[in-house]
DNA sequence: AAAAAATGCAACCAATGGGTTGCATCAATC
DNA sequence: GATTGATGCAACCCATTGGTTGCATTTTTT
């Protein structure tokens, strides 16, 4: 994501899926394991939740058309892995949301005191 | 949202529709009008949007059910308003979300440095 | 070479989501 | 009190999503 500027309407249609991805528990959970978990494989991942693990792999599909985690294949196992950067950006995203916040309720103070 | 501890289940079941609610290009340009255009009306806000007023309306229910605006009625017109505060609580489930990575990190290099 | 393990592919299903249109209701204004 | 404005409610539509099952493919391993 490039530098500061507010909250265009790209910067929507960009922030959009990739918070659309954050939005489902299972996902969330999928990503907490391979935070803390480590580089996971499929079916390995899938023993940690009560569904299919073509389930998993659909969501391990979204979670990384986001950029939110990559794969390798390695022999006969592909390799899942976290990747930060992306969760970087949503962070921003939140940060230039709230501080567009900050400046209308410093508007509305300087108003207020005039 | 109450303090630290890490992301548990009940945790990510939490935050999964608050992301969800965020992860809409129309939803995420609504809660910019509302931060930094202040408090508005459907009508008002629609103009702004090439979709129907009951389709915004929908949306500004999805927002409020999660939490990110809220509602009064005044007269015969509906004024929406942001509210900044689970904005915070989604900003604090990606830092734990990040600082678990840190966490993870940390970890393999004490181990590879042994 | 055969069996076992890990993944990939495809069809299918029910539910949800984002959108529409049409009409009813409620409040303000002339 | 009649008209105009702002919402509310409901039905409907199509695409997407989250889930399933069954079978094919590719590597290991014995």
């Amino acid at each position: 994501m490039s530098r500061a500027e507010a909250l265009s309407p790209a910067r929507l249609k960009d922030a959009a899926p990739l918070f659309a991805a954050l939005g489902d528990a299972t996902r969330l959970g999928l990503l907490v394991s391979l935070c803390s978990g480590g580089p996971l494989t499929v079916t390995r991942l899938s023993g940690q939740f009560d569904v299919s693990r073509q389930a998993i792999t659909k969501h391990l599909d979204v979670l990384a058309e986001a950029g939110l985690v990559k794969s390798a294949r390695h022999g006969r196992e592909r390799i899942w892995t976290f990747e930060p950067k992306r969760l970087e950006d949503a962070h921003q995203y939140l940060e230039r949301l709230s501080r567009e916040w900050d400046v209308a309720l410093g508007r509305l103070k300087a108003f207020v005191e005039t």
